[in-house]
Parts: structure tokens; C-alpha cells; sequence
DNA sequence: GAGTTGACAGCACGACCGTTCGTTTTATTA
DNA sequence: TAATAAAACGAACGGTCGTGCTGTCAACTC
């Protein structure tokens, strides 16, 4: 790796940890620069704009996501197990990720949804694709018998993204304690109400 | 009503409005005023700071939201009925409401979570009155026997949330067209799932 | 209808925004 | 080590940001 991508990947850590505080738009480059110890005119040139810059920090984020949620799920059996530990990995995801704010993914949802751009279009990508990666393991479950025959995966994990959502808002906004506790039982009634 | 004051709600009816499209933070003083023919200084007599605007965005959308979402439910029999138009009423709020981006409570949580001030405590409040009121009209659903006595209203609420969550994402980032049917089927489940 | 209050405009402020450019320093390769 | 390419810097651009201050004109009060 040449000294340039080692700065790249540099400036994108602390560029993904600054965006989940602050968004992707309040984001600023001459803050990034100053965090970085780079010179504001050093660091734009690795990215061109600051709309490429926005993509990279979410494809920073998706890596990083696919890392430490969908990665260690892959090992757990198909069905069941599989399918709970994603929905658990995926509740501290950010802090095991190292990031101090919250999902970037949700931020960037409600910030990006009234825009057009390539930032946006590259969050809609990734969220169809972590939807269908939880609708996959739905009716994978299906299949193993964990749940009934009649679940449409589609709508199931759309409720499984409802939880979580619910418990993203609960923990970091209302800094509810029971957040988690709710989650997870949230997660056992469905799968329960399911069999 | 003074000249003042009829200004001043003006100003909030298009900061409202601009503020769902562009978050609280993406709004600006300038743009605001160009968009409602003041001079920036004369609107920013009315607020003093821009964080004191930011709270009466806030509380002029929390009225709207009871306008249009909790008092006509009340007007329905206490149960089920109640309940239900809560959650049907919340679908769409903001259309109903005149607003053309997505709903700015959704947006100020993400928006406000990581930050301090006037504007996240006025905001923390009104998230929790409404979960209240969730809550509430979900205990009175069960003391009405539509809902098993098993029932904790606190979870229940915060799994209506959730729906509402996901609903809104998918229909505002993801141009979902299934979503609303897909809300409504995943509340009606709920209601099937706990009686 | 005169006097007082409040609403608003105009202008300016320092700070910071994203972006460009030419130059200098540092890495890489021959 | 010399030649070449890549990386980073510093200064500047035109704009916009939120926020003051001062003056003027319109709206209310008596």
C-alpha cells in the first residue's frame, strides 16, 4: 500500500467517526483536515469533492458494517442462529466499529432522502442490499422450520429493521437504558409469534 | 394578532416546511429570508438566535402533529379504535400537514442526538409525550379487552414505533411504494398477535 | 392625531465554507 | 543517485454563515 492510500484510509476513519457526530453534511473539510494533521488543500485532492468524499465515508461504513455484522453471522448455522446474530450484531455495531456517533446509515437516511447525488444513490444501494441480506436469512429459517411456512420474508424483515430502528432512537436519544433489553425481547416475541 | 406575530408564524410555516427538506442544522437564516421577502436581519429579530428558530420550528411542528394526529383520535371510542387511528393518522402526517419533506421529528433525532442545547431537551420532551400517548392509548386498548392483559404497553408502543420507523424510511429514502401497506399489515399483525 | 413602541431594512463584522492553483516536499522508480 | 511521479502545502478565490448595530418607517396606544 503506497503512501497515499495509507492516508486515504486514514482520513476515512476519522471522516466516518466525525460523520456519524456531526452528518455527512455538516461534515467539513478544513475540521477533517485540522483532525487529520493534513493541510485542507492536501486532503481534498485525495477526494476531488466533497460529494466524493460523502460516498467514500459510506463505503467506508458499509465495509466496516459488513466486517463486524454480516462476517461473523456467516459463521452461525443457517436458520435461526444465523438470523439472531446478525439482528444482535447489528445492535452496537458502531461501537465495536469504533465509530462514537451513532449509525451512520440512519443519519444519512433521513439527511440524503430529500437530495439527489451520488451519495444518495449509493446509501439506497447498500440499505436494498442489507434488507435483502435479512429477508435471505428469513427464509433460509423458513426453510430449517424455525418459522412458519406462511412468513413473508419481505415483511418480516422489515419489521426486524423496525426494531431496530426503534432501539437506535430509544438509545441515542433518549438515552433509555432498557433500550436494548426492549430490543431483543422485541426480536424473541416476533420470532416467537412466527413459529 | 400584531403585525409581529403574524409574521413570526408565517416565518415558521416556511421555516417548517424547509427544515424537513433540509434538516434543522441545513437551515439558513439568508435562504429563509429570500423566502419569505424579509431582509435577514428583520426575521432574525423575531428568534434572537438561531437555536431559539430551531425550537420554535420544533413546537411549531409538535402543534401541527396534535392537530392533525392525536385529535381527531380522540374523537374515536377509547380502545382499539383509538389506537388505531393514532397509528393511521401518524402514516401521513406530513402530507396532511403541508410539509413537503419527510417527518422532522425523525430527522431532528438523528440530527440532535450527538449534540446539546435548547433543541435536543425540547425535542427528548416531546418524543417521550408522544410515546406516552402511545402508551396510554394501548392500556386503555387492553383495560378494554381488545388486547391481552399480558400486554406491557411500554414495549408495545415502542413496537409501533418501530413500524412507523421503518415505514418512513422505506418510503421516503427507498421510493418504497409498498410501504404504507406494509405498515398497516405489520400493525394489524401486532394487534392479531396480542389479543 | 400626536406620541410611543415595535417591526424591519441596510450594512458590516469576522469566521468559515468548498474549491482552485502554483509551488515545494517527499516517495517511488530507473 | 538522478529522474520522475505522487503527495502535501500555502495562499487565495468568491460565497455564505450567524450575528450585531443603527436608522427609518409603520403600527398601535391614548
Amino acid at each position: 500500500m503506497g503512501k497515499g492510500e495509507e492516508t486515504r484510509d486514514s482520513i476515512l476513519d476519522t471522516a466516518l467517526d466525525q460523520a456519524s457526530l456531526v452528518g455527512l453534511e455538516g461534515l467539513s473539510i478544513g475540521d477533517l483536515a485540522k483532525k487529520t494533521g493534513l493541510s485542507k488543500s492536501g486532503l481534498f485532492a485525495h477526494f476531488g469533492s466533497k460529494e466524493a468524499l460523502q460516498v467514500e465515508i459510506l463505503r467506508t461504513a458499509m465495509r466496516r458494517f459488513a466486517k463486524i455484522v454480516v462476517a461473523p453471522a456467516q459463521r452461525q448455522a443457517k436458520g435461526i442462529d444465523r438470523l439472531r446474530a446478525l439482528f444482535e450484531n447489528l445492535l452496537d455495531w458502531t461501537e465495536k466499529g469504533g465509530i462514537r456517533g451513532g449509525c451512520i446509515f440512519l443519519a444519512a437516511a433521513v439527511e440524503l432522502d430529500d437530495r439527489e447525488g451520488l451519495a444518495r444513490e449509493f446509501l439506497v444501494e447498500t440499505q436494498q442490499i442489507w434488507l435483502r441480506t435479512l429477508a435471505k436469512a428469513v427464509q433460509r429459517t423458513v426453510r430449517e422450520g424455525d418459522l412458519g411456512v406462511g412468513v413473508d420474508s419481505q415483511d418480516f424483515a422489515y419489521e426486524i429493521h423496525g426494531i431496530y430502528l426503534a432501539y437506535h432512537q430509544a438509545k441515542r436519544l433518549l438515552h433509555d437504558l432498557g433500550a436494548k433489553g426492549r430490543a431483543l425481547r422485541a426480536f424473541e416475541t416476533l420470532i416467537a409469534n412466527n413459529r
